[in-house]
DNA sequence: TTCATATACTTAACATGTTAATAGTCTTAG
DNA sequence: CTAAGACTATTAACATGTTAAGTATATGAA
């Protein structure tokens, strides 16, 4: 049935049910359960990113690769960087090939720390993957990643 | 031998293929879509979400209400509404019920704004239900409201 | 070599995210 | 009716998002 066929024909969707809002909400649904214990050991989600991908390989990473790994513009990298450097947590070197560049890596203390936060992650993980099914996650995943790979043409008004 | 010192363990998943970040990209990928229609209008997208939400429905709504429509928190909202009642796009009521609230509605101008852009919007949006599908799009949207519904609890290390 | 341009990162300025504290207003136990 | 506590919104303080400008280095054409 189709009661509401007199309203005009350009009405907006209901913007709770639209992509933009699903994806956000998602996410912070998905968040909530890794923030707490974040909390515990005083790191931000931007920070823990920036820890993460430099523990994925154990090699040094510069800020552009950094920035494109963990998803952040620079200068918002640049503020993370300086204080994880203040809290020892990363250490930065000389790149010998180019002197605008430095090379980034976890230190011993950074290491360490995420040691100590990665099972706990992981647990939250695979808690995440008992509820809403692991290969339905992964379909969900192959989704998005669809999504975001799609050439999407702006259109300015 | 493996040194006393802990190194990050091999066994965290890769965190570019992770939920969070697989669902942060596809949100970045959808809103680079929007945003220079919305850049064009000056508006940023917390500020579009409350109009938005302000024209769903032509009645008044208090701050709590428009904090979970938007899913901006109180004082990122009352920024906003500052700042939007500045522009002449948005009008407070006192309500009568509570002093406590005031109630929120779009102004002529708002009204006018909104109308303006809603088609772009639409079009915009209709561009990518084409480029992704339509149903697949809508199963997606289905798959992260049940993501979001989950009874997700936090562990804390 | 020299100089204009490009690149990598940082800093600046302001909006927003986030938690804590504050100020009014409402509600209700006593 | 009063006072204590709860509720609603705002303000404060600091981190991050975002665009523009600035600094230093690298690159390439003449």
């Amino acid at each position: 049935m189709k009661p509401l066929s007199s309203e005009p024909t350009n009405q907006m969707r209901p913007f709770e049910q639209s992509l933009p809002m699903g994806l956000l909400r998602a996410r912070e649904s998905a968040m909530k359960v890794f923030r707490p214990m974040l909390a515990d050991h005083n790191l931000s989600e931007q920070q823990w990113r920036v820890l993460r991908a430099l523990s994925a390989r154990a090699e040094q990473l510069d800020a552009g690769e950094l920035a494109e790994k963990t998803f952040l513009l620079a200068p918002s990298l640049s503020r993370i960087l300086a204080s994880l450097e203040k809290r020892e947590l990363i250490e930065r070197a000389d790149d010998p090939a180019d002197q605008r560049r430095s090379l980034i890596s976890l230190s011993g203390n950074g290491a360490d720390l995420v040691s100590r936060i990665g099972p706990t992650s992981e647990a939250l993980y695979r808690s995440i993957e008992e509820a809403f099914g692991r290969d339905r996650l992964k379909r969900l995943l192959a989704e998005l990643s669809d999504l975001a790979a799609m050439e999407l043409h702006a259109v300015r008004s």
